[in-house]
DNA sequence: TAGATTGTTAATCGATTAACAATC
DNA sequence: TAGATTGTTAATCGATTAACAATC
């Protein structure tokens, strides 16, 4: 799976949400490129490269089987198994994501939670106990978790990103608006919300 | 400003917020292209391609002034101004967003929340107090408000979105995970989330 | 003057789009 | 068979990188 576009790697992602809308609303069972391109805003011949790179899921003179697809997509995402996750950060966002319901319908259950603030620490969020940063490493090794999602302050990122991966974590979801500098092997996903929220003012200040 | 590329404009952000640590850290007055982009994760000439779409903003031989810059790149951006924002939905997300302390610095303030569950309406989310959607149209106007959150199941967003159109809405930040149908001329940041799990699932997958 | 670094142009790279043969 | 639509190749477009003259 590599040589995959960044960039196809979200649509598909998109698609996957589409095709589960029209499975919830017992719509078509079969659906075009130019449809699905419809519905999620991008190009016909945009949708069938995109699937492409990972074989022949559609029926030539007929289209996608919406079912069908939707699986397979799932299972090329990773959204077919189950992986639990680390959280690093209990403030609002944190917990906000601890509560977001969508997060482990797509397979990732956050099974523990840290944050150096004494006045968090002992406290629970949802069921889980938000536990010492003193304790992470240990806990992560021992469970062979891989993912960790970053909800601390800015100046915190860096230091508890270098943490995590001593401890073994292999991919990381980062909320904070900072470039993280680890190892090319690490995953980082870059999830600054600052960044939309530029893009956005940028944008409108430039039609008004 | 038209003809900045998407992405140029995803990187003043970064840039923006790296200068802003720096001051904060009292560092060097001055900065290269190739320190800068070093902070950011991003090559030399790639910053200093960034930049020069908005004029001459260093010094040939010397570098970039980091309070100069730092100025310049906000009101580039427009995080110089203040901005007042609606949010619609107050759910977990919605709640969270509303206690995001850099949406306020940024220059997002959001001044109303709305949402349609009769249990949440009357309630307060800070000092705010959720209101009907059915006063959206009306408040939204008479503020001449521009900017929208979304933060609504994503079975209602489309709805939502036409409903903050017709209300004189004019950019929407969309946290749900459907392509939102509206005017060309409505500016349409997509923050989906789950675009984020996908990316971080897929490629976790491809190098385990 | 010598060294450093910008701003910009040209070259490269990669992603998107268009077109069409294959085939249901 | 005629119509529809995929999968793929080639053409286009746009963004990134490299190179270098300008200049502090």
């Amino acid at each position: 799976m590599k040589g995959v576009p960044a960039p196809t790697v979200k649509r598909l992602v998109l698609y996957y949400h589409y095709l589960e809308e029209l499975i919830r609303n017992e719509r078509e069972q079969i659906i075009s490129s130019v449809e699905l391109g419809k519905g999620v805003g991008v190009s016909a011949a945009q949708v069938r490269k995109d699937l492409s790179y990972f074989g022949s899921l559609g029926c030539k003179g007929v289209g996608y089987q919406v079912d069908i697809l939707r699986k397979q997509l799932g299972k090329i995402i990773g959204f077919n198994q189950r992986w639990p996750v680390v959280l690093i950060g209990a403030g609002n966002l944190g917990r906000a994501l601890v509560y977001y319901e969508k997060f482990r319908e797509l397979g990732l259950e956050i099974v523990e939670i840290f944050d150096c603030d004494l006045n968090k620490i002992g406290n629970k969020v949802a069921t889980i106990p938000v536990r010492s940063n003193k304790e992470m490493e240990e806990l992560v090794r021992q469970k062979g978790i891989k993912i960790a999602v970053i909800a601390v302050p800015a100046e915190e990122a860096q230091q508890v990103a270098e943490l995590l991966v001593r401890a073994g974590i292999q991919a990381i979801w980062n909320f904070a608006p900072v470039h993280l500098k680890l190892r090319k092997d690490i995953v980082v996903i870059a999830e600054d919300l600052s960044s939309g929220i530029g893009c956005l003012i940028f944008n409108l200040k430039n039609i008004i």
